[in-house]
RNA sequence: GGGCCUAUAGCUCAGUUGGUGGAGCAUUCCCCUGAUAAGGGAAAGGUCAGUGGUUCAAGUCCACUUAGGCCCA
């Protein structure tokens, strides 16, 4: 085909050459337009059944099961959370298209305090009138609404799974599930009741959590007192070092631990003083102010100073010292009811104020607490939920907390054992509610033993069989089941699933066993927990059911709900053993690495307890979404991103091409123009394919493949690339590294194809012939790799690899969507390593040559490197040999009209920089240019008719 | 304060059992105008967070410090 001109006054005949070429020809665009492509892709999927169709082709296939972790319905998606799901879809797609079948039910957490709260805050003063039920479906429209939005956000990060039929912890079945893990728990003896000191308001006699608290100045009574301990000199002195040569205790001198406290009114439960073991503390003697009794008392050495100031006492005298470690087991009688307690030693005691020596009431305060527990004090909490002293208190009795203050500090001051008081401002916690402040108070309480059956021991055994990436997880969650206490499983809520016990009405006695807690888990299922709330407890019970303990028949229901990470923990049953398309246990959990703590932990726990198996064989954890530098994120920052933001600033295969870039198993570094940045690369990528597709538009695979051994040395060399990525990409993603797929495919778009492959190939395929071998062959290899490529960037970009897809003409598979297609698997014959060493060499060389060139054209010598001619000399043997080999192709691969092998070091020839052996020389080609291919030949002019072009174009042209 | 983890070029990452620190992107300059809101080439960029130790030799091994993350307290 041609075109005739006409030019100037004179007629001339020139072709127009640039019609005779083959030029890139495609429909695909350069430009993405994500933003607009993404949705509409979505919409051809839920309109196909992606999800469907992929389950029919793999059924009856292996299964790879991926249990997803529930988020919390409030709210934006977080970009961390929308990560971790992209994570998870790159896994499931890559096993999915290895052919395994890996259904992917996504979750929502739907229960718990969050919710709650912002209903509670929503309905305000209304909320105390409306019953729990009623408060309840508000819960639960709120829970709906966020699972649907961010449903929504999901599936626009491309994220693939039955989005139709999610598990969400507030479906029936799901909820009776619940009760069957913890049925199972009661039978096997893991449960029992005890108290635990929790945030109570007097005033709303209700419990309340960490987030329900306001903290605001509040004044109490700062009073120090003198715990005395029990008289053994021989115990005690021996402790104590630097004491004076001849010091003689005094037998009239008693010896105390000082303590300090704001909360007089805990002193009757009080069971102990905690120490810190590694902090020094003198014994310090003085006298009393009043009554004049010679005194001992211990305390921090670093606060003796203001604490004898703030006693009012002038002068003292530090006797000696001792580690804290060293006054554990002291013994003392409660200074109020005379009670045998001793000295323990905590870590958080601290020096910054009081004395060094704690007051503890495991029945009031969370710290005090654990330190009981560690020292296997009873909790003692005599206090009811008014306020008010139970029997239990003695001499109190009957008195609301904060009257008995001024009693217990009266009573302090007549026995001489209170050393000070004064008025405290401290910020202390008070309902968000009524804004009175709250107390600590110790009540029943569910919970499920560590130690029992050795679940502590068989869950640590559980863990080394769990596959952990990164590794050092089964090391970090091990040191917290090592030191867990008890699992706490109750909480005093509405918003949630509630603890299946009843209670006898007439003698509290509670009811729990394998009949009561089937006949609400079939409840449950029917009706859901909801029934729990507006049903008797007769409606649970099957009639006849008497108390044990008295004969009753009346019974109540208990009242708290379960702690959420008890209904999360139990996925594994409410989802993996129940969904038909699932199995337990599951293959993969992949989470953020403080689920160490939370949902690995707590689906570890009560799998192993009830079932004697770990919920899955591998443990993936990934860090933290943190801003540009390195700093966590958050609202108040201003540098918090959501899913939202994250898609609108570029798309979702941009942002999941992000996610891949970094390592996942530290911090992710992420910010808006992070995005920005890598869009840059995902539009490499994308034009590299843009230009495979342009150049294979005349190519029809079952008419114009070349074979292999047709093939140029370049074209293997092309092919034996691509293999090696097939090859290094699986293996990276099987050993879940996915970061690296990222540099690899980039790597090979860019360095491999664009820049080398690609560049040389254009000569062959716009001048050859449209028929020749040559051209043919090199769309051949066009056509392989565009098809394995596409494939290997199917899980990451998932949009993208699909309108590629659509935009192929010919496909080696007749699957309407890429994501039905297979894994590319590495021909094994075309991998040449051999070829490939051979072709190092030459590549770094036409890396010494590109610097000549450049030289030349610094020098404005020349412009295209074709003008170009190349005279290489070689000094050493081995190489030459090699390059020899090359000769014929040498013009080609560097891109130059000539390329001559010397004999002799040419004048103004120049050393490479990687080869010290090799010299060259470039000139200015003295050939004339081809008017059609551009190359400087000799050969231009030698065809008549074509006085302007040489002998190949020639003879193209022709035909 | 404790446990676990991280620190290599402006950014994202490689760096094998210790043996002269690499890639891509971004930047700057140049070329091409037959991948064109594309493509090619070249250059510049690092006290390997800091200090000390082991060693003939340390980015790599050890200790401490600093900064940051997660979980506790």
């Amino acid at each position: 085909m041609s075109v005739w001109c006409l030019t100037g006054g004179n007629v001339k005949i020139k072709m127009e050459y640039k019609n005779t070429l083959n030029l890139p020809k495609t429909k695909f665009p350069m430009k993405a337009n994500l933003l607009e492509k993404e949705p509409g892709l979505l919409k051809k999927w839920t309109t196909e059944d992606l999800y469907g169709q992929i389950r029919t082709a793999r059924s009856g296939s292996k299964k790879m099961i991926l249990h997803d972790g529930p988020p919390y319905p409030t709210g934006d998606l977080h970009i961390g959370t929308g990560l971790n799901k992209i994570l998870k879809d790159i896994i499931v797609r890559f096993y999915t298209m290895r052919g395994y079948d890996a259904p992917y039910v996504p979750g929502w957490d739907c229960h718990g305090l969050p919710i709650e709260h912002r209903v509670m805050q929503e309905l305000g003063e209304e909320a105390a009138k409306l019953g729990k039920v009623k408060i309840r479906q508000k819960c639960k429209k709120y829970a709906e609404k966020f699972v649907k939005l961010q449903k929504e956000q999901f599936k626009k990060l491309g994220v693939m799974g039955d989005w139709d039929n999610p598990y969400l912890t507030l479906n029936y079945e799901y909820e009776a599930g619940i009760i069957e893990v913890f049925g199972k728990l009661v039978e096997k003896g893991y449960v029992y009741r005890s108290k635990k000191p929790i945030h109570w308001c007097m005033k709303c006699k209700t419990a309340l959590a960490e987030a329900e608290l306001e903290y605001k100045n509040k004044t109490s009574p700062s009073i120090y007192v003198n715990f005395q301990l029990n008289g053994d000199d021989d115990t005690f002195w021996p402790l104590i070092n630097g004491l004076p040569g001849d010091f003689k205790p005094n037998a009239d001198e008693h010896i105390n631990m000082l303590i300090w406290t704001t909360t007089p009114w805990t002193l009757p439960a009080n069971l102990a003083v905690a120490v810190h073991p590694k902090l020094e503390y003198s014994v310090v003697r003085y006298q009393h102010r009043e009554k004049g009794d010679k005194l001992i008392s211990v305390m921090a050495s670093s606060l003796v100073e203001q604490t004898m100031q703030i006693l009012n006492i002038g002068s003292f005298e530090i006797l000696g010292s001792s580690v804290g470690r060293s006054f554990e087991g002291l013994g003392y009688k409660h200074v109020l009811n005379g009670r045998e307690c001793n000295v323990i030693l905590a870590d958080y005691v601290s020096d910054t104020d009081g004395t060094g020596c704690v007051h503890t009431a495991p029945g009031h305060g969370h710290d005090d607490y654990i330190a009981g527990l560690k020292y296997k004090l009873p909790i003692i909490s005599p206090v009811d939920e008014k306020g008010e002293f139970t029997e239990e208190a003695g001499d109190v009795k009957g008195l609301y907390v904060y009257d008995a203050n001024s009693v217990i500090v009266k009573k302090l001051m007549e026995t001489g054992h209170l050393m000070s008081v004064s008025d405290l401002t401290h910020s202390y916690p008070h309902c968000w509610r009524c804004i009175n402040p709250v107390i600590f108070r110790a009540t029943e309480q569910w919970f499920i033993s560590i130690d029992k059956n050795n679940l502590r021991k068989n869950a640590l055994d559980s863990i080394k069989d769990i596959k952990w990436v990164p590794s050092w997880g089964e090391k970090r969650i091990a040191g917290m089941i090592e030191n867990r206490p008890d699992w706490c499983v109750s909480r005093q809520r509405s918003w949630g699933v509630p603890i299946p016990a009843f209670y006898c009405k007439d003698c509290k006695a509670p009811l729990v066993n394998t009949e009561t807690i089937q006949s609400v888990k079939k409840a449950f299922e029917k009706h859901g927990a909801d029934s729990w709330f507006y049903k008797e407890a007769s409606d649970f019970l099957a009639s006849g059911t008497k108390c044990k303990e008295c004969g009753s028949s009346n019974f109540e229901k208990e009242n708290d709900i379960f702690d959420v990470w008890f209904e999360s923990g139990s996925s594994h049953n409410s989802v993996l053993k129940k969904r038909k398309e699932l199995a337990f246990p599951a293959d993969i959990y992949l989470e953020g690495s403080d689920q160490h703590r939370g949902w690995f932990q707590l689906s570890i726990l009560p799998s192993i307890a009830a079932w004697g198996v770990a919920p899955c064989k591998t443990i993936i954890t990934h860090g933290f979404v943190v801003d540009e530098k390195g700093e966590k994120m958050s609202k108040s920052k201003g540098n918090f991103i959501s899913v939202n933001d994250a898609i609108a600033s570029s798309g979702g295969d941009v942002i999941r091409l992000c996610t891949v870039s970094m390592d996942y198993r530290n911090e992710m570094n992420t910010s808006v123009d992070f995005f920005k940045k890598t869009a840059e690369s995902y539009r490499r990528i994308r034009n590299t394919f843009r230009y495979l597709m342009g150049n294979l538009s005349d190519f029809d695979p079952g008419e114009h493949t070349v074979s292999y051994e047709n093939l140029l040395e370049i074209d293997k060399l092309a092919l034996h690339r691509m293999q090696n990525l097939i090859r290094s990409v699986t293996s990276t993603i099987e050993s879940f590294e996915f970061h690296k797929i990222f540099y690899m495919i980039h790597n090979f778009c860019s360095v491999d194809m664009s820049s080398f492959y690609l560049d040389i190939l254009k000569d062959r395929l716009y001048t050859f012939g449209k028929d020749s071998v040559e051209r043919r062959a090199a769309q051949t290899v066009l056509q392989g790799i565009l098809q394995s490529l596409v494939k290997l960037i199917a899980p990451v970009l998932v949009f993208t690899a699909d309108e590629i897809w659509e935009a192929i003409v010919h496909k080696d598979e007749d699957v309407s969507s890429i994501h039905l297609a297979s894994w590319p698997t590495p021909n094994e014959a075309w991998i040449d390593s051999e070829l490939s060493r051979k072709w190092d060499k030459i590549i770094e060389m036409r890396e010494d040559v590109s610097r000549e060139l450049e030289k030349l054209r610094s020098a404005k010598l020349i412009g295209n490197s074709l003008e170009a001619r190349v005279d290489l000399y070689i000094q050493n043997d081995e190489l030459r040999n090699l390059v020899k080999e090359f000769e014929d192709d040498l013009a080609m691969i560097f891109i130059v009209s000539e390329v001559h092998l010397v004999q002799e070091k040419p004048l103004h020839s120049e050393p490479g920089q990687l080869f010290s052996d090799l010299w060259i020389k470039v000139v200015v080609s003295k050939n004339k240019k081809c008017g059609r291919c551009w190359n400087f030949r000799d050969s231009v002019g030698s065809v008549d008719e074509f006085p302007d072009l040489c002998n190949r174009c020639s003879d193209v042209v022709k035909n």
